[in-house]
DNA sequence: ATTATGACTTCAC
DNA sequence: CGTGAAGCCATAA
């Protein structure tokens, strides 16, 4: 394939898909969970296409921290308000009780 | 092909 | 999880 990364990108939206609602992942999650887990960054990268694409939920997909960084090029104010609409807590940019509503691919779906 | 940047992560203080 | 520095993969110019 001239392409493989394409692939990856594609399961990323998939698994943003398959994210429960009031439920929030992490970019290393989701790379892990592909395999690349070292291209947290490029998981990043393919939420770009993501917020672009209907039932992607990118807004779900924060950074380790709980920290919303995506929502600079998400929108802030839409971001945050998605979020609370999920019954997420946030507040400074950050998700509260993060590791609770945290959601891991790899054990939520089972390797 | 090489350099620079990025919606990240981990290690060290 | 405060701040700071280095690492990693892919895209854009």
């Amino acid at each position: 394939m001239k392409e493989p990364n394409v692939n990856f990108f594609k399961d990323v939206y998939e698994v943003v898909r398959l994210i429960p609602r009031g439920r929030v992942t992490s970019y290393g999650a989701i790379a892990e969970y592909l395999g690349t887990k070292g291209s947290a960054r490029v998981v990043g990268w393919a939420m770009h296409g993501a917020a672009a694409i209907e039932g992607v939920p990118a807004h779900r997909v924060v950074n380790r921290q709980g920290l919303l960084t995506g929502k600079i090029h998400f929108g802030e104010n839409k971001m945050q308000k998605l979020l609370e609409n999920e019954n997420i807590k946030v507040v400074n940019h950050k998700i509260q009780d993060f590791e609770k509503i945290f959601w891991d691919p790899m054990s939520e779906l089972g390797l």
